[in-house]
Formats: C-alpha cells, structure tokens, sequence
DNA sequence: CAGTGGTCTAGACCACTGG
DNA sequence: CAGTGGTCTAGACCACTGC
C-alpha cells in the first residue's frame, strides 16, 4: 500500500474509516474516487459543516484538502449541484442550497394559477390554525421512522392564494429536532417555512415524495376552503427527507383546483 | 487571430451556418463547443439519422469527425442522456433511447398501485373505444400548434390495472405525421402507444407537461370506469413533446384513485 | 482480444465577480 | 487585479462487453 514514489499516479482510494466492510457475499464494494469526495462532502453538509446560504471552499482548496485532481472534486460537486444541494455561481463560489433565496421560493409547490403565473397572483396568505404538541399514531410514526407514541408537532394551516382560501394542510414533524416550535415562532415568521426550518432548527428538506389522490371534501374542509361539501379536491400527502435520506416531515394537504391546477414535468 | 501554429489550443468556434445572427442587441450569442456539439447531435437525432435503439457513432468517433477531444463530446453526450435522450451503455455504445425497451416501460405513467408495485399487479389491459380523423377544435389546435380546423387524430381508450378499469383518456394528435393510423393499427400492437408512435410513424416523445386537477366523474366516464356518478376524479391533462420542443400529443385523462394514487418525486 | 464507455490527471485558457 | 467557476485538451489507465 506504500504508494511512496512521488511520480506515480495514485490509485490508493481514501475510504476514510468504515465503509465497505461486512458486505456480506463476495462484493468489492468498490466506488470511483468522486463518489467518495462526495460522500465526504455529504457529510460535511449533514453535520452542519456548512450552513445554508455559506460558500463552500473552492475547488481548488478542496482538490488539495483531498489530494485529488481539481477536475474530480468538480465532478462530484456537478451531481449535488443536480441535486439541487449546492449551487454554483461563476466568478463567486459555490454555496450550499437553501429555501430562503428569492425568485426560488415555494420550490417544492406545484400547484399554479391556470391563467397567469405565481407573481401575477401576488403572494401567499398563510393562517396558522393550530400548532401542538401530540403523540405519533402508528401511521404518522412509521412514515417518519419513530414509535407510536413518540413526541411530534402537528401543525395545521391554510394559504390563501389570490385571496382564496386554496390549501389547507396537516403537518406532522419529529419532536426532537423541533424542540421549541411554536404557533408564536410560526406567526412571527414572514418567509417559506423550510426557510424556518433551515434557520431555527438546522433542518434542510432536501427532497420529497408526494402521493396524490381525488377526494370529496368533507364538512370541516369544505368549511375551511370555503366550497360546497363534497367538491372535489386533490389529496396531497407529501413525505419530505433530509440529507441522508431521513423522513423529517410528512404533509397532508387538501388543494382546490377550480382556478388551479398542479403541474408537473415529465422527462 | 491567426492560430496557425499547429500546438496552440484551439479555439476556433464551429458556428456551422446561421446561429446567432439578428440578435438585435448587442448580445454575441456565444456558446461552448459542448453545447454547439450537443446541437449538432440533437439535429442529427431530429432528422432521424439514428432511430430509437440504434447505437450513436462512439465517443472517439464523434470527436475526429467535430474536431473535438473526446471529453467534449462526453459531456455533449452527458446532458443528452441526462434528458434521457441517449442511454449509454458502457462496453457497449451509446444509444437512442426509445420507449420500447422492457422495465422502462409507462415511462411517463405516474400512477401506481397504493400497495405493491406494478410488477405485482400485473400487466394493464387497453380497450380503445375509438379511433377517427377529425378537424381540430380552437383549444386542441392552440395546444398542438395547428389552425382551427386541421386535420387531427382523435383516439378514445380505457386502461384497466389489476383488472379494475382506471383510466379512461381522450388524445388528439396532429393529423399529418400520423397519417394512417386507425383502429386496426391501435388494436393490433401489443406494446407502449409511445413505442407505435416510434416504429410506425418515426415520432419520439421526448418530455411531457401535465396539469392535474381534482374533478367529479360525469355520467358516462363514471359508466366506463365502472364508479358512480360524482365520484372524485384526477384529471390529468398531458402535452407532450417531440425534439424541438413541438407539441405532438394533447391527452386528456380520468384516473380513479380508489386503489392507485399519482406519484411524483420533488427535488 | 479489441472496442466501448468510465475515471483521473495536469495544465491551459476563458468568463465572471468583486475589491 | 486576484480568485472563482467554466471550458477544453491530451493522454493514461480501468471496467465492461462480446467475439
């Protein structure tokens, strides 16, 4: 392993600690050096290294910190930047991906005005119904990978988009790393709440799955979205991750589509 | 700007033909070899040089006929598959995607089964209920690019998943690329419509755009899907797009979501 | 085995940002 | 101006495929 002349090209991978062990049958569990600078970048990220909005340092400090060509840590960079967790900007750096950054805001809401855009529309009203302390039920525990029982934070809200009351929506969030969300702080705060997320409790949504469904709304639906009972709506259950693919959010929301509709591209 | 000394970096761009002219201001219209190569490819794609499955030329070929080095076509050829219009296969080649192959089939089909997955539910069952030419209406022209009144192609069916009919869909396509598709042809073919599309009449979806919106189900739709009158509905409504961007199919669908939910991962 | 895509390097130069 | 990311090159070697 002493790879001690100084000219010859380095293959020795970094594999920093654990890793590959315990793979079971007879898999190298090998990975190509700008997986690896990835993966440590990852970490960097997850334990809060850099916080969103901070540059992170150049290529080249990070080519020199790893002791690997500036073109491979330039490729790892390319798939977060893909993955929407860094962003690059010519000439200035690159900076970690946050949900406070203008012009990209409600990043994850695909619900749009059928005619006009979001900024036409003006922006959104959000009313804060309830914000309490509960105990996890067995479905809301196993989408966020606690016990029955366990401490969450159930938040229920309304936005009103264009002056109609359009979204009404459940949240449920772990206990722990919430500890301290009140409907006070929710009140106060004028931004997108993973904006709130990000600032007050270090917890980046990273990415999400949503289920969607057709429903009749019920009486107390109805009421709080202001349309007859049993009008159709869409049922948006929205499962959100932090950076290791860990379950930190799960959504219930109730969207009128009389004035809009949900979009989504297919590639 | 002579660069006639063989050793010297190349800079040379290869603006072959029109490109940036009439650009009103003073914008140069400049753009990286990368992605003057990716055009290049692109058109080639268009024109039906290589047809869906085929193998491209390789990598060090495509660089010795653009004069390029072989990284610069890779990375042309990386955003193309990044698209999904190229799958490289390594040891292999690299190739035109197509919506034929086995396990990427329903590529653009969202909806899956609210427990298990498709493999389990086996495979879905169209009934076409109709197939006739027509004259675009003002909406189905607008979304298709034609004039009121051209020639279309108007396709009725109904899929049935896991043996409950689910979807029933209404597409229009423009009348001229599709010249002579009937009934019989529809009936006929066994695999993906997107695959017909490709063999018979040489057009490629590409990307797709879909509004979604929550609906009660007419008498009739209700009749076909076998739920009762009112039943909330997805409407799905689809545009999808050919290389150049060029709408090529407007679809209109019906989902139930009794036992199938829409899926949709955000990033 | 030859041919393909995949990884990695080292170095040059360009384009953009800010002081 | 120096420092950042962005493009491009040339060449080496690896990993996979199929004959």
């Amino acid at each position: 392993m002493t790879t001690s002349d100084p000219a010859a090209p380095r293959r020795t991978l970094l594999l920093s600690g654990e890793a590959s062990a315990a793979a079971g049958a007879g898999t190298p569990a090998f990975s190509p050096l700008y997986q690896q600078i990835k993966s440590l970048l990852l970490q960097s990220l997850q334990r809060g290294e850099w916080k969103p909005g901070d540059a992170i340092p150049s290529e080249q400090e990070l080519a020199a910190r790893f002791k690997v060509s500036q073109g491979t840590v330039r490729k790892a960079i390319d798939e977060l930047a893909a993955d929407n967790l860094l962003v690059r900007r010519q000439g200035k750096g690159t900076f970690v991906a946050t949900h406070a950054e203008r012009h990209v805001q409600y990043r994850f809401l695909r619900l749009h005005p059928d005619h006009g855009d979001r900024q036409a529309e003006g922006p959104a009203t959000r009313t804060v119904l309830a914000c309490r302390r509960s105990r996890a039920s067995a479905e809301v525990a196993a989408a966020l990978q606690l016990r029955a029982g366990d401490a969450v934070v159930q938040i229920s809200r309304v936005l009103s988009l264009g002056g109609a009351p359009t979204i009404l929506e459940d949240l449920w969030l772990p206990g722990t790393p919430f500890k301290g969300l009140t409907l006070e702080t929710l009140t106060a705060w004028a931004g997108p709440m993973y904006a709130l997320f990000e600032s007050q409790f270090g917890v980046r949504m990273v990415r999400a799955e949503e289920r969607i469904k057709a429903v009749a709304a019920s009486d107390i639906a109805a009421q709080r979205l202001q349309v007859p009972p049993g009008t159709p709506l869409l049922s948006v259950e929205r499962l959100a991750f932090t950076y290791n693919d860990a379950p930190m959010e799960l959504r219930r929301g109730l969207y009128r589509t009389d004035r809009h509709h949900y979009r989504n591209e297919l590639g």
